[in-house]
DNA sequence: CGAAGGGTTGATCAATTTCAATCGCGGTGG
DNA sequence: CCACCGCGATTGAAATTGATCAACCCTTCG
């Protein structure tokens, strides 16, 4: 079974068989978690680093009047919270959408890893850029674009980061994924994700069936979204 | 004339005299940029990091559609990209919204600081984590409130970290922010920007005047806005 | 078999945008 | 000095988007 977060990494930058070899120590001992449990909850001390192996996750939160709103998605071989101990206290969740396998990195094995592995450190920094850069494509996408817009951008964004990992088989790939949990990340209603999602398919571009997205057209996909893939950095600096 | 990257980062962690002079030197050839300057345009090669010492910079981006969408403020004492040079080009632009002066650290500069300083290095870690909390933050404005609720709830961010570095008199702040700015921020029209700023003016709860906010009531903002400053974490871990 | 979670659809309602017009102020050239 | 220009603020009316309310269906699963 190919590790992803693995794969993840050497497509950033280059590895050694060194380097390699402690990305894999440090995911040795994964943990399963089922769809729907959360890993954290907002409010909890902040823990380890968590590396997603398979599956997907969310960091979400719920508003006081029950609203949830979801800000980001992991997937296989995606890492977060980096320097996440220096915090207190989690300010949201992190939930498994689908069953997941998640790793967990504690910080002392994280800093002691990147010390040793400078490749390995630079590749932790540029994944947290490109991470960055995706939220502020999610604030776009909220701001300015139009519901079907919107849904057309997100999974633009999911086809390619599968893509980049190996998930992906033609236009199809995996996607487990309800439109209740659509709406969530979009900020619509599932009614109204419903509506947009009929359109997209009759427009021919797209379609969501449980557990699986087929994208019909790829150039209307891309167009119907506005989608620009340079937020996303496939190309990095070559090394300093 | 206080340094106000100093007041920030001293507010985050504990700094000796000697990492104090170090943000004192690299911060001590700062430029000017008047108002409406682009620092940096999306597509540009990525630079050194910006540290704003006075004034106001925000970060957006316009659409093919020509609507504009801005995704962060930056105000005195805020660094911006941090390990951005290993990325190869911007995926967004840096524009002055009021004059403002700002210094540019290189990456060596910055590298060699945080070798030697790990107080700072830290600070620079936490401060970036605080940006990545404030951008989740406003994806979940922008997804699940109320147009009065993300203009309120706006206001209380920034009248926050306004006042965390010392730039408020009472309910009072200067922020030279267009209705137009605003509604860049919020992913609004101006025109409604205007009705609800109207609204809340004639709630009683805030005032912005050209280049001014006045908070009226401060309960009765933070209450329209579902505010929890949590996310700004205010409280931070003890030294490990 | 019954319940729960997801998906689909129609009718209606509310929030926000769009279009259009007006106002005021500060700066500038004549 | 003053008319004029441009930008930002303000307001009304109409159009549009998306939310809400309310059914109903289907599949899965205990």
């Amino acid at each position: 079974m190919t590790n992803r977060f693995v794969q993840k990494m050497s497509g950033m930058v280059d590895l050694t068989a060194r380097d390699v070899a402690a990305l894999e120590v440090v995911t040795s001992r994964p943990r399963r978690y089922a769809a729907r449990k959360d890993l954290i909850r907002e409010g909890d001390e902040t823990g380890p680093m968590l590396v997603v192996l398979e599956g997907w996750l969310c960091r979400y939160k719920i508003l006081p009047n029950g609203s949830r709103q979801i800000m980001a998605f992991m997937m296989p071989g995606d890492a977060c919270d980096l320097h996440i101990k220096l915090l207190a206290a989690m300010d949201h969740s992190i939930q498994a959408v689908a069953p997941s396998l998640v790793a967990t990195v504690s910080r002392t094995e994280m800093q002691s890893m990147m010390d040793e592995h400078p490749n390995i450190a630079r590749a932790m920094y540029t994944a947290q850029l490109v991470d960055e850069g995706i939220m502020r494509a999610w604030i776009v996408s909220m701001g300015r674009r139009s519901s079907a817009e919107r849904v057309a951008h997100l999974i633009c964004e999911l086809y390619l980061r599968a893509r980049n990992i190996g998930l992906t088989h033609d236009g199809d790939f995996s996607l487990p994924m309800s439109q209740v949990i659509l709406a969530d990340a979009l900020g619509m209603t599932p009614v109204h994700i419903n509506r947009v999602l009929k359109e997209l398919r009759l427009a021919g571009a797209m379609a969501l069936k449980r557990g699986s997205v087929t994208i019909i057209d790829p150039v209307k996909l891309v167009q119907i979204a506005g989608f620009d893939d340079n937020y996303l950095h496939r190309r990095l600096h070559q090394t300093d």
